[in-house]
Order: structure tokens, then C-alpha cells, then sequence
DNA sequence: TTTTTAGTATACCGATCTGTATACTTTATG
DNA sequence: CATAAAGTATACAGATCGGTATACTAAAAA
């Protein structure tokens, strides 16, 4: 074979993997077992045994898409959220709104991850620090480009700002602490830029 | 019987209760078994049955009496930590530091629970959503001593930046993200206050 | 067309899960 | 001292866990 992924569809392999990101991001992924998303996904638990060899490397499969596609669209939208070095670390923020929002929203997966997985050394918790680092890394090239003398300082708060919003979010099931942070973040790149 | 808690000691339901809160802080409420929680207390199952009627019960113990732990440390060390409210509202970050270098840090236990459970009106999650609501009130108190025009605005800023001091901490395992946020913190306080 | 691959359906394995039952022991108090 | 509460030790029940085995089917490739 070598067909597969039907014409712009998706393959076994790939829907196995949006189901268990929807099941682990709603209910953690000790709590998710294998028989709920093979019921859900309507695959047999053979054939998801046959693309990953355990309930780990499919928890892997997942961080992974996830850790792209997250990524990928966060640069979108703040590319695509201003001209300008300073608009676009504002558009973080508008980003963050419209992600709360969403009906699916849960919080960060990474963050409730890491909350499952307390062993530093293991994959999984890897791939969670390794994306917080990336999203900080591009952060920082943003506030490179805004004239400050110390654009490591600003990221590193605009990128607890954005953390703090994100699970304050989750709890309170509130969006609005996205314009608290964004307000937060504006005063302290003036402070900065001045 | 009555005179349990031998002489200053702790009641079996009190051991239970330390037990259970350092695994679920450590490996998470889904991931530690009642077993695991039986075997490292040395209490035994049936004596847990006796003081709490289901795992659940003891999830609701272990949150409740970790909420009054921590708020009532969380004042202390604020109140102690400086005169002025200005003084007092930069100690929580302090405060922040010393908790991130404990080495049985693991974030914060409600944050943590609520990536577990994501329904919303479950007393589980009440509680853990109280416990931020009470805290962000504690915080909005100094804030109001502090003379700024909105101490409203000012309380949801520093509460985001403790929350996300607290998650990139327990990410990155670095305790520095306190000093980030205080200074983020000082930066926001003094502009209200001007 | 024949063969190989990917899939379904389903039953099963041993381990572990929450929770209960049975029988015995310690211990505080009336 | 006698009694009753609180505890230990241990086995077990029923469900679910992650993961495997067997038999059959659809479909693409040779």
C-alpha cells in the first residue's frame, strides 16, 4: 500500500492522534484510556497498537503535532496581527483571546502535561519544555526587533504574562484576562522602549 | 476512642491526608492510586474507608487542607515581608522564590488538579477555583492600600504574573522567573501609583 | 490474478483500579 | 475489667487498565 490519507482525508494514523489530542486535553491523559479513544475514533485497538508500539509513543505522536501546529499558528497570527514589532507582541494577546474562547479550550496541554509527568528526564516532558522555550525564542526575536537595551528582559515577562493568562483563563473560564495581560504587556514595552 | 493524634502527633486521617497530598503533587491525582497512597502511609485500606468514603472524598480533604495551608503561609509570609503595601505586594514574589526552590515543588496542586478535571461544576474544581479567587482578593487588598486609581486593574496584573512566575517555574524548574515577575511587578506598581 | 498490506471484529491476558468483607488485635475509656 | 472503637492483615470482587492473539475482510500492488 502507500494510498492511504485519502485524497486530502487522513489517514488511520492521523485521526487516531486528533482524537487522543481532544480526549487528552479535555480529560489529562492518565485519566484517558486507550479503549475510549479507539471507541472514539472508531479504530480498532489493533490497528493502533500496529502505528504505535504504546499508550507512550502515542502520547508522544500528539505532544508532537500538537507542539507544530500550535506553534505554526501562534507565528501566523501574530505575523498577521500587526506590521510593526511592537503591534505584533500585542497581537500575542489578541491571539490568546480568541484561543480561550474557543468552546475546546482547556488550557495549555503542555502545561497540564507537565502537571501529569513530574520526571524530569523523560520524552514527554522534553517535548513540553522544548515548546515553551521555542515560543519564548520567538518572543524574544520580536522584542530584538522593538529597540530595547535588554529585549531578554521583556520577553522573559511578556512570556509570563502570556503563561499567567493562559491558566488564569483556564480556571476562571474567563477570556477577558487576555486584555489584562495585553495591558499589562503594553505598559511594560513603553517602560521598556522609552 | 477520642484522644487520637497522640500527644501533638497526627490522627491516622491526617497521615492520610500528608501522603495523599505529596503524591498527588508529585505524580497527579489520576496517576496515584489509593494502593500506593495505602502502602506509603502505612495506614491501612480498610482505615481509609473508614475516614473518607470514596477517593474522591479524599481528593476534596487533601484540596481543602492544602487551600488553608497555603493561603494562611501565603499572608504570613507577605505580611512579614514588608511595612508598606507597596513593600508587601513586591514580598509575595519573594515569597514566590523560596516556595520554586523547595525541592518538592511541582507547581501549584490546583492548577495541576484543574488540567485533570475539566468539568466545571464539580466541588473538585469549586475548590480549586476559590482558592485563586481568594487569593487574587488578598492581593487586591494591598492593592487598594497601595493609592493607585484602579486597584482593580493593578491586583489582576500582579496575580497573572504570579501565576505565570509559578508555571514557568515549574516548567523550566528555574525559581528565577520570581525575580522576573517582581521586577515586571515593581515596573506595573509604579506606574499606577504615579 | 495472486499476494501482501491494512484494516475490522472480538476475545482474551495479566495487572491494577476502587472499594468491600472477614477475622484478629490494640487501646482508650466507662 | 469489660466493652467498644479504631486499627491491622489479608483476601477478594468487579471493573478497567495497557497490550496481545486469532480469524476474517477489503483493497492496493505485484
Amino acid at each position: 500500500m502507500e494510498g492511504n490519507r485519502k485524497r486530502g482525508g487522513s489517514s488511520k494514523r492521523e485521526v487516531l492522534i486528533q482524537t487522543a489530542l481532544e480526549l487528552f486535553g479535555k480529560n489529562g491523559i492518565h485519566a484517558t484510556g486507550i479503549d475510549a479513544i479507539v471507541e472514539r475514533s472508531g479504530v480498532t485497538k489493533k490497528t493502533l497498537y500496529a502505528h504505535f508500539r504504546s499508550k507512550e509513543e502515542l502520547v508522544l505522536a500528539v505532544l508532537r503535532q500538537y507542539d507544530g501546529m500550535a506553534r505554526n499558528e501562534f507565528m501566523r497570527r501574530v505575523e498577521g496581527g500587526g506590521k510593526t514589532p511592537q503591534a505584533r507582541l500585542l497581537a500575542i494577546f489578541d491571539f490568546a483571546e480568541r484561543w480561550f474562547q474557543q468552546s475546546n479550550f482547556y488550557g495549555c496541554l503542555f502545561i497540564n502535561t507537565i502537571g501529569e509527568y513530574s520526571d524530569n528526564d523523560t520524552p514527554i516532558r522534553q517535548i513540553c519544555k522544548d515548546y515553551k522555550k521555542l515560543v519564548k525564542g520567538y518572543i524574544l526575536s520580536l522584542c530584538e526587533q522593538v529597540g530595547t537595551s535588554n529585549p531578554q528582559e521583556l520577553a522573559e515577562e511578556l512570556a509570563l504574562l502570556l503563561e499567567g493568562a493562559t491558566v488564569t483563563a483556564q480556571v476562571s473560564q474567563n477570556p477577558k484576562t487576555a486584555k489584562i495581560a495585553k495591558r499589562a504587556a503594553k505598559a511594560l514595552i513603553e517602560k521598556a522602549t522609552s
